[in-house]
DNA sequence: ATTATATTTCGTTATATGGCGAATTAACGA
DNA sequence: TCGTTAATTCGCCATATAACGAAATATAAT
């Protein structure tokens, strides 16, 4: 029970199913997700650390960076079923497409330059 | 998002999971969830409108009952889908078998009897 | 070494949520 | 009709949660 309720808890706040939906489209920093989401770095980083606490999402450390990605497929068959559910569910969703729209516009910057952004807004 | 929210969020809560896995059994009457769940019938019933206006339970009225179910199998997909990923991961969870052991012993006892026994404790 | 940068942790605040009991509503029974 | 009963709605309180900015941590660059 503890594990299942871990999980839709995770999941009862739009901006973490938003986090996970752009996860989708490989991994992200969490610079990058800033950008997307539009929150401030520390609230992101609360929202990712309750995804990961959640097996949700994986992580890995490279330099100052820390890349987020939603879990192999050989991970828990719970978290695999319910992103399946949100997948199907959310791909025609305005808000997770105007997202992905934002992720393609940020992906064409480089990060270096990306991170001192948000830093001066 | 506002249904896929609205459905984590109903699923965010223990006593709703609860609820919901007592519904596998079959169509109940709030005293008996209410008998089950241990919480005030108030509590009960604010739960099981949560659960209604995400769709994730229907309800009929009967005189001075009413009764819970879980949707027809024509009902929404992202709610069938839901229920059998809560099923297949809580059958076997200790919380879920002691209700369902709690709700045999109460559907062997008359309804009338029941739901005068909870006004008095 | 010192500064800059990416992320997290901490402390605070505002809002959301879960719980209860009292009052209300609706339906039945005497 | 009047009381009883099942369930809901309302008002309240305590706790949980989401958000922020400031401080801390860790790594890279100068």
């Amino acid at each position: 029970m503890k594990n299942i309720l871990n999980i839709t808890k995770a999941l009862a706040d739009e901006n973490r199913i938003r986090a996970l939906m752009l996860l989708k489209n490989g991994e992200l920093c969490v610079c990058q997700i800033i950008e997307v989401i539009g929150l401030a770095p520390s609230t992101v980083s609360k929202h990712m650390s309750i995804l990961k606490q959640a097996d949700l999402v994986e992580s890995r450390k490279s330099g100052r960076w820390i890349y987020y990605r939603l879990p192999d497929n050989d991970s828990y068959e719970a978290v695999r079923t319910i992103l399946e559910w949100l997948e199907t569910n959310l791909t025609n969703d305005n808000t997770i497409q105007k997202d992905n729209g934002s992720l393609d516009k940020i992906l064409g910057v480089e990060k270096e330059e990306l991170c001192k952004k948000y830093r001066q807004s």
